[in-house]
DNA sequence: TCTGGGGTCCTCTGTCGA
DNA sequence: TCTGTCGACAGAGGACCC
């Protein structure tokens, strides 16, 4: 028996979720977004899209496009809560199930008998026990199962084989699917090849030359809607970072310095909790020109207290002297490992 | 209209030791 | 002893995702 995996994807899942407790909002445009000068949406309704309003874009072009809009500040606590609620009923039907953020996961169906009804029932008992709609695709691969589970949104349910979605998005820009982002899109169309079926179909040796050869076979893999990727149910964390966008770019270093002091504060006590530790230590700088520069020094030994990491950090900064105005500021830690042998296990992202 | 926060993964390059 | 090669690793940047 061959592979069967779906995706289900929750429908506007913030704003959705924001509605269960404002029902009088029900049919209005509503934009979750930041509230500083420089915050982004981070979903918005149906209703609110209709405005030309979208995910990541700047809060402030969504008013303007949508002075009607209700504007919501966002919860992430409460967005956890639901997410826990929807997923839980999800693995209380399927064994294996990938979590991807708070909104979407893949489900493993190859051992389920009847998965097409399954997955129905699963789509109506989400709705029945939390209120909320969500999306379902359901192919071969993980590939076609999240582009079928997007196709059709929202309360979206679609089936396809590897060869149905081959023709069906034959004529579809090749960002369609994902892995193939903007940056990637120009570059395609750069070699005249606008959508999935050029891709597809076009010489690998001439993929090969602009991408290099495995790039460019991945691509066209992606093109055909072939992938074998796992559907696997841990995830291991091997970073945590926290930054921050400031409302006004910042010239000075002891200003910086102070800031970067908090972040690390913030980062070290998440870690100390968690009983996790990391060797590298890294900074972000992103300056007014939108530029972005890393710096990170690894160690010779896991540190997580704010008074290891912050020296690192610290003059990491100071050597990086920054040249011009500062507009975000971030720091890492990366190669995390248990802080006293805890098991293994604690390193595990289990959503 | 300028472009968040928190992540993962890949590529390229330089260094170092075997 | 010198030189070339190779792999591992680190660092930096970038693409992409939710």
């Amino acid at each position: 028996m061959g592979r069967c995996v779906a995706h289900l994807d929750m429908d506007a899942f913030y704003v959705s979720v924001e509605l269960r407790r404002r029902p009088e909002l029900r049919g209005r445009p509503v934009i979750v977004a930041g509230t500083g000068p420089r915050s982004v949406v981070t979903t918005a309704s149906y209703e609110a899209r209709r405005f030309g309003v979208g995910s990541a874009m700047p809060a402030a072009r969504a008013r303007r496009l949508c002075p009607q809009g209700v504007f919501l500040a966002p919860d992430f606590a409460y967005y956890r809560e639901a997410s826990r609620q929807v997923m839980a009923t999800v693995r209380a039907t399927v064994d294996t199930v990938e979590v991807i953020g708070l909104d979407e996961a893949y489900l493993d169906l190859h051992a389920m008998p009847e998965p097409v009804a399954a997955m129905r029932r699963l789509a109506a008992e989400i709705d029945r026990t939390t209120g909320l709609g969500c999306s379902i695709g359901i192919g071969p691969n993980k590939l076609v199962a999240k582009v079928a589970s997007d196709a059709e949104k929202p309360r979206g349910f679609v089936v396809m084989t590897r060869e149905q979605a081959c023709r069906r998005f034959a004529a579809s820009p090749c960002g369609l699917v994902p892995g193939i982002g903007p940056k990637t899109v120009e570059r395609l169309r750069a070699l005249g090849l606008e959508t999935l079926g050029a891709l597809a179909g076009a010489p690998p040796p001439r993929i090969a030359a602009r991408f290099g050869p495995r790039l460019g076979a991945e691509l066209q893999h992606r093109a055909r809607f072939e992938d074998d990727s796992p559907v696997s149910q841990e995830r291991k964390v091997v970073s945590e970072s926290r930054e921050l966008t400031f409302d006004q770019d910042i010239r000075e270093l002891e200003r910086l310095e102070a800031i970067l002091a908090q972040l690390v504060t913030r980062l070290c006590d998440g870690l100390v909790a968690q009983r996790r530790r990391g060797r590298t230590i890294g900074i972000k700088i992103r300056l007014d020109d939108f530029s972005t520069h890393t710096r990170a020094r690894t160690l010779t030994e896991a540190v997580s207290s704010a008074d290891r990491v912050g020296p690192v950090a610290l003059e990491l900064l100071r050597r990086f002297a920054p040249p011009r105005p500062v507009r975000l500021l971030g720091v890492r830690v990366a190669g995390l490992e248990p802080a006293d042998g805890a098991a293994v296990e604690q390193l595990r992202l289990v959503v």
